[in-house]
DNA sequence: GTCAATGCAAAAACTTTGCAACATT
DNA sequence: AATGTTGCAAAGTTTTTGCATTGAC
């Protein structure tokens, strides 16, 4: 665990965004002014990799990762592409689980769920009239 | 609806995979050899605008689309990369979505699931063997 | 010293875009 | 002629990699 690795992981974990490689770049060199992207891209996936943090692959076109690696959910702005936490009760979280073993031939060893519609700010009521527009906040 | 455009619906349709869009390329190129994979591109993104076929942006890094528009489920293997259907009910899904939407502040429109294992030809017991998994047979 | 990790830069991988030519109307 | 699409190539964006150097043991 170096210098570097360390400061990506605290960082991220500090962090209630979910943010990309490029934003934990940023964020991290204002501690360390001298650190590469390569090296943060490197050790996001050896992080990961050691599950210490969590890669989104799938929010989104671009890669976002997530110093909580306990098991949530994410909430995804159509509008904005800004990511954040569903804050869930465990007790539907077996039931489902246990529905879905069933549909395929795969070994399954996890899920994905990500729920998709409307940040406060992105004005949810503009849904059928494409009044103001809602602006890229991400 | 240009004949490019026709070609690349149809053989979206017809493969059973969900093929990245440099294999859709690949596949239409034998039908019509001169297409251009720029062509490919812009058609896999006004198709899905209007609906005739689904971008499964959240399925791993590359981007890859699906010919069958019917709300269904994937899973993807995390050593090769394959995506499959999942047969599944979407009762309990939505029910469980359903659950979930009290958690946020966001106008929930919709959910995307996607399941993460191991394909059979993936060696489901490799799973300790973080890093030295199978390779990609994508 | 050894060995892994770093900074830097170049390359790779994936996607989008500018533009002139080409259809179709 | 007007409109929209194409092929091609170039550029854009995101991620990975080669390599000499650095730093922790």
């Amino acid at each position: 665990m170096t210098h570097q690795r360390q400061v990506i992981l605290e960082e991220l974990k500090k962090a209630r965004s979910h943010p990309t490689a490029d934003q934990v770049y940023e964020l991290v060199r204002r501690r360390l002014p001298r650190i590469s992207l390569g090296t943060v891209y490197r050790n996001l996936e050896v992080l990961s990799a050691q599950g210490l943090i969590q890669r989104l692959d799938w929010a989104g076109t671009q890669r976002r990762f997530d110093g909580d690696v306990e098991n949530h959910y994410h909430v995804r702005c159509l509008a904005c592409g800004r990511v954040d936490d569903v804050v869930l009760e465990a007790a539907p979280v077996a039931a489902f689980a246990e529905a879905l073993s069933g549909g395929t031939e795969y070994q399954i060893t996890g899920h994905r769920l990500e729920l998709t519609g409307f940040c406060p700010q992105c004005c949810p009521e503009e849904r059928s009239a494409q009044g103001a527009g809602p602006k890229n906040l991400d």
